[in-house]
DNA sequence: CCTCGTAGTGTTATTGACTAACATACGTTA
DNA sequence: TAACGTATGTTAGTCAATAACACTACGAGG
C-alpha cells in the first residue's frame, strides 16, 4: 500500500534547498556531520577493544547515543562504518596530471606513490590500525576488496580515457595487477607492523610487476 | 534437565571405526553425498530462478526435502552452496611438474592453462552459468574473491617451495598478478557470455602482464 | 538376529543484521 | 509564529546463522 507522499502540492516543487549545492552549513547538517563522526568513532573504538564480530551494531549506536536505525541511517551496513572511500577522485586527478606519453603501469604507480604520500604524511598511524583490523575480519576484507574492484574500473577507464581508447582487456589487466601490487605492499606493511615503510614496499612491488616479462 | 546418555560403558572407549579412512562405500555416504548434491542443485536451480538474495535457506531446504538445519550441516554458509573449490590441489600439482628454471609467471600461466583446458573440456557452460550468477551477486563475488586469496597464498608458497627460498614480496606480486589476469579474463569471459572463448582472453591477459615492463 | 552406540536429521529457540511503518521532535522557511 | 519537512525514535518484522535437545535408523558386536 506505502502510504506515499501524495504529491500535495501540485506546484513545481519548491526546489527545496539542497541540490548538488555545497555549503548549507545550518545547525542541522553540524549536527549530522557530528552523529555520523560519532558514530564511527565509537564503532571503531569498539571493534578494536572487543574485535568486529562481538560487537553489535546495537552497542555502536548506544555508544553514541542514538537509535540502532540511526546508525542505518548513516551506513548501510556494519561495515561500512569503518571505510575511508575518499581517495578515489584523488586518485584520478593524479592520473589524469601524469604525461601523456607515459606508460600506464608507470602512470598507475606514481600516481599512487602522491596520494599516497598525502595520506602517508596526515594519517599513518591511524591508517595502520585500520589497516590491521580490516585484515583480522574478514567481513571487512571482504568489503574492501569489493571496493578495490570498483577502484580498479575507475582506473581502467580513466586510462583509457587519457590513451582517448576504449577500456580494452589489456587496460583492465594493468590496473588489476596495479592495485594487486599495492594490495601486495599494504597487507605486507601491515603484517610487518608497519616496517618496512609502504613507501618502500610499494616501490619493491611495482619493481616486481614490471620485471615479470623477464 | 537433558536426559543424556550417562556413558554407560566405563570402558576406553571401542575405537568405533572411521578413524582417517579412506573408502567405505556404505549406504550412509550415499545418501549423504545424494543429499548434498540435491540441496546444491536446488540451491543453484531457484537462485537462477528466483536471484540470490530473494531465495532463503528455508525454501532451498524445503525443496531439497530437508530442514534448514540440514541444509547448515552440509554448507556451513548460503554462499557455499555455490562454491567448486576442488580446484586448488590440482593447481598446486601442475605447478610442482612445471620445470624448475622457468620463470614464475610462466609457470603460473601454463598451470592454469592446464588446469582449467580440464574444467572447461568439461563443464563450459555449467562453469558459464555459475560465473555469471556469482559476478552479479555482490555476496557471491565477495565471496569468490575471498577463495581467491586463499589461492594466491597456495600459489606464491608452492613458488617459493620449488625455488627453495621462503615468500618474499616478490613471490606475492607474482601470484597476485597472475591471479588478477586470471579473473580478468574470466569476467571479461562473463561478460561476453562466453565469447571470446576463455583460453583465448587467458592468453591475453597473460600477455599484457609480461610486457607491462616496456 | 537382536541390541545398542551413534551418525544424520528434525524441532524449537535465540542472536544479530537489516528493513519497513508510523509517530514525534525540531530545525528551517515563509 | 505557523507550516513544512527532515532527522530520529519506536515497534515489529524477515532472514541467516547457531545452539540445545530429541528422534530415527544404520550398522556393528554379541
Amino acid at each position: 500500500m506505502t502510504p506515499r507522499r501524495v504529491n500535495r502540492s501540485p506546484g513545481p516543487a519548491p526546489a527545496p534547498a539542497s541540490e548538488g549545492r555545497a555549503n548549507p552549513p545550518g545547525l542541522r547538517e553540524q549536527r549530522k556531520a557530528q552523529t555520523r563522526r560519532s558514530i564511527q568513532e565509537h564503532a571503531l573504538r569498539l571493534f578494536l577493544a572487543n574485535g568486529y564480530e562481538t560487537t553489535t551494531v546495537a552497542e555502536i549506536a548506544a555508544a553514541a547515543g542514538v537509535s540502532h536505525m540511526t546508525f542505518f541511517r548513516y551506513f548501510p551496513t556494519k561495515e561500512a562504518v569503518v571505510e575511508n572511500d575518499e581517495y578515489d577522485p584523488l586518485l584520478v586527478a593524479l592520473i589524469e596530471g601524469r604525461p601523456d606519453d607515459e606508460g600506464p603501469l608507470t602512470t598507475l604507480r606514481e600516481a599512487i606513490r602522491q596520494g599516497l604520500g598525502l595520506v602517508y604524511a596526515a594519517d599513518r598511524d591511524a591508517l595502520l590500525v585500520r589497516t590491521r583490523l580490516i585484515l583480522h575480519t574478514p567481513a571487512l576484507r571482504a568489503r574492501m576488496i569489493h571496493n578495490l574492484a570498483a577502484t580498479e574500473q575507475l582506473f581502467a577507464q580513466t586510462l583509457a580515457a587519457r590513451a582517448d581508447s576504449d577500456v580494452t582487456l589489456e587496460t583492465r589487466v594493468v590496473a588489476a595487477a596495479a592495485l594487486a601490487a599495492l594490495t601486495t605492499a599494504i597487507t605486507t606493511w601491515a603484517e610487518g607492523n608497519g616496517t618496512p615503510e609502504l613507501p618502500n614496499l610499494i616501490d619493491q612491488a611495482f619493481d616486481a610487476l614490471g620485471s615479470l616479462g623477464d
